[in-house]
DNA sequence: TAGTGGTCTAGACCACCTC
DNA sequence: AGGTGGTCTAGACCACTAC
């Protein structure tokens, strides 16, 4: 389970590193030194098997390592490129500010400032809920909940999948929830004018490799984790909502502001 | 850069996979089906390759495959293992609630109340802000600060390491920050004592894999991503302080309450 | 000593991109 | 057509763990 440690020989100084670390080791040294920040492209496998002395199997074990580091990417045909990030970052003790109630679409208006194109697919669902919503909505486990589901690009990258899952007994009382279409002033107003108030959230975040599926709805690489963002939504007596975002852990960053700062942290 | 799509030819019902994915594909159903709960060893690689008809790098390819999502482990001379995770949640929003200030090892309760052995190891140095620092305490970048260095354990398995930085104004004012021993009140009580008080944070978490440096240090193996929590503390003046927490992020996960919840979301 | 994974090689053929 | 990475093989030898 545990990486190799280095191991130590009294007839050299440093440690005898297998020979893909070390092509994997020079290269991000000169990857982070900033050797190919023109033209972000690596050698090809074939120069570097002869600038290294190693077959072309053994340089690819050492790409591969900086590949899972999320350091690199390669495209076939193409060769390998430097990774370059730009990151977005939500405020998500601001997202629904309890003070400042948003129409639903604050991921519109945050991307549109940025000077950035949002776009999004959206579709609603009735199905069984999942174990880790039964137990976030206090529901059985398979119960009936309604899935509204939002997959989201910015300048058609995709960026973030969100699913919403509400209990049985909620669509009951408020039944626009399980129609197909848009909301058009978000479903917590809609809530809110039939007396459904979210008074408090409590949020988890994690972080994990994405699973072939994650991978393919996000269209990521290798060497990229996942950022989870669950958001159980409450109202005076119960769970009202459970809301769990998926997104592309090298393209976005979660920021929270806690206590008083009025706009004292604008920096970051 | 994105992963390859899956191709469809329209002489057969699927697309046609490479044969080290469909080695991955079928070792990753039985792994979510459960069929290695107990005994959680996996087939050695030689009888993995008798069974799908590869070569014992192909199935190599596909074990690498399932290493790189976090799913099984390896280790030589053993065999793989399915992983088995124990998630340990921090509330962040409560670590060092405004109202309720504790006196600086909450983590050392919290391991404790979860029956678990924390320790810890401690050091301080003095060396010029990295600009990520330099930035949210503003200051230059490359002035003087102080850096009080955490690298936490449970139960002898490395944890976290938590990197808390202070600005050169700072110290001045309350020199103990830069001694090397504990303080025991707690730092934050100790610098309230003395006039400065922490009004509010500035939180930010992101996801990534990690450095070489950070995977030796916190001993992940491969498909581990880290979880890195970024807290800037505010007096009602400015930036007094900046701690960078970098997690295991398959063995924590962070919490936050926002609104009035009042214990309702104890189920998690 | 036997069995496990870890490293490395040499070579074949395929798929994709650019020209 | 020529260069790039992607897949796959067969085999050699090493390092670690168990018995």
């Amino acid at each position: 389970m545990y990486q190799q440690v280095a191991r130590v020989r009294h007839d050299e100084p440093m440690s005898k590193q297998p020979k893909y670390r070390q092509v994997a080791d020079a290269l991000r040294r000169e990857i982070v030194n900033g050797a190919f920040d023109h033209d972000r492209r690596l050698p090809s496998e074939s120069e570097l098997s002869a600038r290294f002395e190693a077959s072309r199997n053994t340089v690819r074990s050492g790409l591969a390592l900086l590949v899972s580091e999320g350091l690199i990417t390669s495209s076939q045909g193409l060769g390998y490129e430097v990774r370059s990030h730009e990151v977005f970052k939500l405020n998500a003790s601001r997202f629904e500010n309890l003070n400042f109630p948003h129409n639903g679409d604050a991921y519109n208006t945050d991307v549109t400032n940025a000077g950035r194109r949002p776009h999004q697919t959206f579709r609603v669902e009735m199905l069984p809920a999942p174990e880790e919503v039964a137990e976030r909505l206090r529901v059985e486990l398979g119960s009936k909940t309604v899935l509204r589901f939002c997959h989201r690009y910015v300048d058609d990258v995709p960026w973030s999948t969100q699913a919403t899952y509400y209990p049985a007994w909620l669509i009951e009382e408020s039944p626009r929830l399980a129609e197909p279409g848009d909301i058009e002033e978000g479903t917590t107003r809609y809530l809110a004018a039939r007396g459904v108030e979210q008074i408090g959230y409590f949020d988890e975040i994690a972080t994990r490799m994405p699973t072939p599926e994650e991978a393919r709805l996000l269209e990521m690489g290798a060497g990229v984790p996942v950022l989870l963002w669950t958001r159980t939504g409450y109202s005076a007596d119960r769970p009202i909502r459970c809301t769990i975002t998926t997104f592309r852990g090298d393209l976005n960053q979660m920021n929270y502001e806690i206590g008083d700062l009025a706009g004292r942290s604008e920096n970051t």
